[in-house]
RNA sequence: GGUCCCGUAGUUCAAUGGAUAGAAUAGAAGUUUCCUAAACUUUUGAUGCAAGUUCGAUUCUUGCCGGGACUACCA
């Protein structure tokens, strides 16, 4: 059911019959009534005032009583203010919603097939905050997908290559003495970032003493001694050098088993894992494709671009004059790959807004190469997260690390749970898993209820609350109705109850009866954050009801029963909600 | 310089051109003989500045001020 949609309908129907007006039922204007006015959902009629020529409460009354007339079952009364018409939606219909099967389920509408690269990370350094935010908002994007109905195809591009991963290595050989994850027992990603971040001492070190002789900065940093052995093993690596190759496979793999460690903590998955050093010599033939269709252009000295200033972009390079692909370049080549693999309808990258230029000039020239493979795409972009104190800077030692902050979270979770002393009965890996749920469930609320595409403010200090809006505060409120419902007993399914229903009671049931329309669009806009705010808005609704209605005494049986039966619908669609989320909720906290 | 994004309560976030700009936190005052007080109730408090478009602007246009990103033969 879909009563919003229904109202669209039956308003564009009484306009037709009153006024002999065809409209597209999507033009009428619909919003949730505020709630200082009675009703429950509002038709704007300003934009039908010029079309119809008349005043805007001659409207009202008359589709008002049109709609009343003939739809008794679903309007149940309704009332004009100023160009506002108000809705009051019948009672019966409500409690039919409640009694039908499938209430609380979806309906698997989409079918398409959906790709979704998310992570992406570099192996020369712990994942941070910002990954957190990027991996909680492509598995979130993925599973609302996914409850949609489309097929999801999940994957990551790591960056295994290139002269940053050099950087670890050359600190390493000469630092590390041989030291591994195991013999100094360090997770692998941040044993090797330390090494990356002993590079850069070292390189500051050195620049700072040729700036002193005299040197630029520029030169400098291009002429240090530990620059120029890193660049020597790029090229050794690049040439096949086994002592180099060895290396960095055994450097990577301990870094693999690192973030494999915190993806399986915070709960990411990826059906395919793209490596950078498998595709950074792709679209070789693509370049050599565009030169045939006029799309690029070869300049004297080999090199080869394309000019987008017509698109009010500038003109980019697409190989370079020693014939090695640049990252744009690779870019259209993987997707290629991924097609001819996966044969996606779209393509979703989630990558973060400094990427904003890049992603449209390589939707631009796929578009011009008219690759049918990159058809779709679509970046998911999303803003930085800063500090309070400013940007998180890794040379500056500001970055929030992701294993760290998962770690504090679960623990402020258990310090909390233990003050309340609520769970003594929890066996020690009961306790362990509800620590996990409530704290990730308090950081992934906090980064996915903003809108993706603004930046966000993280302030460490205060760290992240467990009161209002918040996912524990969710949380919290499944594990009440659950308890609730433990202790009332009776049957959850709403049969044969004919009953008033209470304004919040009412409330709760359009609420839960939205979850689908939410979905949806938050699936349209690969924005997450509308779900939070909806479940969010759900969950309180609840607790207001919940505060001034007994469920255990209620004034007779029948009331009992509705209010269980609604209980366990909320309890349902906030479940359902929050694990689009990737947010587990508990039973018992 | 050019292109793009952002400026909303003390703070963190909302608001397809619609009603008196919503929440949450923090501040103030309350609520447990009753199902979980990680809760609930009441209250204080905001659209950077200036024009324009119109029945009506946080939203659209222009200018200014302030913040950010991009503008690499790096990835």
């Amino acid at each position: 059911m879909n009563i919003v949609g229904t109202l669209k309908t039956i308003t564009a129907k009484s306009i037709l019959d009153i006024y002999g007006l065809q409209l597209n039922a999507n033009e009428i204007q619909i919003n949730e009534t505020k709630s200082e006015f009675q009703g429950n959902y509002t038709i704007v009629l300003f934009s039908l005032v010029k079309q119809l020529k008349k005043s805007p409460e001659v409207l009202g009354a008359e589709i008002g009583e049109n709609l009343c007339a003939n739809h008794q079952s679903i309007v149940s009364a309704f009332n004009v203010i100023k160009g506002f018409l108000n809705i009051t939606i019948a009672d019966e219909l409500l409690l039919e919603y409640l009694k039908s099967p499938s209430v609380g389920e979806t309906e698997k509408k989409s079918k398409s097939k959906v790709m979704i690269e998310y992570s992406s990370p570099n192996t020369n350094k712990p994942l941070h905050l910002g990954h957190l935010r990027n991996i909680f908002l492509g598995w979130s994007v993925a599973a609302i997908r996914k409850e949609n109905g489309n097929d999801i195809v999940k994957t990551c591009i790591v960056n295994d290559r290139g002269i940053h991963i050099c950087k670890s290595m050359i600190a390493w050989k000469m630092f590390a003495n041989g030291a591994t994850p195991t013999s100094t027992n360090t997770k692998g990603d941040h044993f090797v970032g330390e090494y990356y971040v002993k590079f850069n001492d070292v390189l500051k070190q050195q620049v700072e003493e040729l700036i002193a002789q005299g040197k630029t900065k520029d030169e400098a940093e291009k002429q240090s001694a530990i620059m120029l052995k890193t660049q020597q093993m790029l090229l050794d690596w690049e040439q096949g050098n086994p002592d180099v190759i060895a290396l960095w496979k055994e450097m990577n793999s301990w870094v693999y088993e690192g973030f494999d460690a915190t993806y399986k903590k915070i709960g990411a998955d990826f059906d395919k894992v793209y490596y950078e050093s498998n595709t950074y010599l792709l679209g070789k033939e693509i370049v050599q494709k565009g030169l045939e269709k006029k799309v690029f252009y070869k300049k004297d000295d080999g090199s080869v671009w394309i000019d987008l200033t017509a698109d009010g972009l500038d003109e980019k390079l697409v190989m370079r004059k020693d014939g090695t692909s640049v990252y744009i370049t690779q870019d259209i080549g993987l997707a290629e790959q991924k097609y001819n693999e996966y044969q996606c309808d779209k393509s979703i990258y989630v990558i973060g807004d400094e990427q904003n230029y890049h992603m449209k000039v390589l939707k631009l020239i796929c578009q011009k190469l008219e690759l049918p493979s990159t058809n779709e795409i679509e970046h998911l972009s999303y803003g930085m997260v800063e500090l309070t104190t400013g940007k998180m800077k890794s040379r500056e030692g500001t970055v929030v690390d992701a294993d760290d902050i998962v770690n504090d979270m679960i623990n402020i979770a258990k310090q909390r749970t233990v003050e309340l002393g609520k769970v003594a009965d929890f066996t020690a890996d009961e306790l362990e898993h509800l620590y996990s749920i409530i704290g990730l469930g308090a950081l992934k609320f906090f980064l996915l209820r903003v809108d993706p595409k603004k930046r966000m403010i993280f302030n460490p200090e205060e760290s992240i609350d467990f009161h209002g809006f918040t996912g524990p505060f969710i949380q919290y409120t499944h594990a009440r109705i659950k308890s609730v419902l433990r202790k009332v007993g009776g049957v959850e399914e709403a049969i044969n109850i004919t009953s008033t229903l209470l304004p919040l009671e009412k409330q709760i049931l359009l609420l839960a009866e939205q979850f689908e329309t939410v979905l949806e669009e938050s699936m349209q806009e690969s924005d997450p954050s509308k779900i939070a705010i909806y479940v969010f808005n759900l969950a309180k609704t609840f607790n207001t009801f919940y505060a001034e209605h007994s469920i255990a005494n209620a004034e007779n049986e029948e009331k009992k029963k509705l209010r269980i039966a609604i209980s366990a619908l909320t309890a349902k669609v906030i479940k359902k909600s929050m694990q689009v989320l990737g947010i587990e909720v508990p039973e018992r906290m």
